[in-house]
DNA sequence: AACTAATGATTCGTATACTAACTATTATTT
DNA sequence: AAATAATAGTTAGTATACGAATCATTAGTT
């Protein structure tokens, strides 16, 4: 097996671990781990518009908008179109909303968690940056890797072309 | 931002990139990531079943059929059910599979695998060797985890608890 | 002012991906 | 031998996730 494999594989596993564990989240909250990001991402940015939050948390605005449906449909967000230009789409929290955020447990599993913050704060360090350094590797052709050249550590490890 | 947010969100950049390309993929090539991974699964271990390629690439078997599924309706694949036990499902390519898996691109960007093979040895392992190491850290409740173990770099880094 | 381009959100169609429930079959217990 | 458990695969139902097409609106051009 290629090495390039062996990553595709890991990488496999971690995904499939997020979305194990935003099924049990949702058993146990209601909430799935998708639904929890948009959550904390509104509260923490009241009136931000649906393209804001597509971009911040890496989704596509379709996808959003059907998380966005559920999350409407029960009560915990509010679509509110703009006066001004009726295009634009603001997002805001109901109360019972805000209250579910609050309430939520964290969008991966505690346990890993847990073992994170126990690691030394170099090896969180460099897990962090060995996973944007893959990302970078990955959508350089996008317009998106720009941004990505601001942490620190990459600049000493790409090599620039 | 915590960090391990921030590890997520280059996790989802990278699951995203993945999944993109699978689109671009699947307009040249006519098939998706996950197709093209099952079918060079079956052609190195023609026979298996469904659950011997669902275990081996991480998926679940409803997953897997689902793919079958289209990948038969396309004839690439053939199911066959076992005469002696027939809850068995063996998988075979069809003539028309063998070639697909021959023609087909790998189930990465090539960009990424140039930059990935330009790195010195030493990085390539320690790049996966960290991603294996995410992987464990997030699914040790499972059983998967075992495993993972033999990896040797991973017992050096691994405190045993 | 009229035409064209760009933008923001949604809808549509498709493919993953999961669990739980179901069907069929085989293995084990009693 | 009959009842029970376990196994393999599929089906049903739900949620992501995407691009492309669509609709409404706004911005820019001529």
């Amino acid at each position: 097996m290629q090495k390039y494999e062996e990553l595709l594989v890991s990488l496999r596993k971690v995904t499939r671990a997020i979305g194990l564990y935003s099924k049990k989240l949702s058993k146990e909250s209601g909430l799935t781990s998708p639904q929890l990001i948009v959550l904390k991402e509104i509260d923490q940015h009241d009136g931000w518009m649906v393209k804001d939050i597509a971009h911040s948390i890496n989704l596509s605005s379709a996808t959003v908008t059907s998380i966005l449906d559920r999350l409407e449909a029960r009560s915990f967000v509010i679509r509110e179109r703009s006066v001004t230009d009726k295009r634009r789409v603001g997002l805001h929290l109901t109360e019972q909303g805000k209250i579910a955020v609050k309430d939520a447990p964290r969008p991966l599993q505690a346990h890993f968690i847990d073992r994170f913050e126990k690691l030394e704060e170099w090896e969180q360090t460099q897990l962090v940056s060995t996973m944007q350094r893959i990302a970078y590797m990955m959508d350089a052709e996008n317009l998106d890797a720009a941004p990505m050249l601001e942490v620190g550590v990459l600049q000493e490890i790409i090599p620039t072309e």
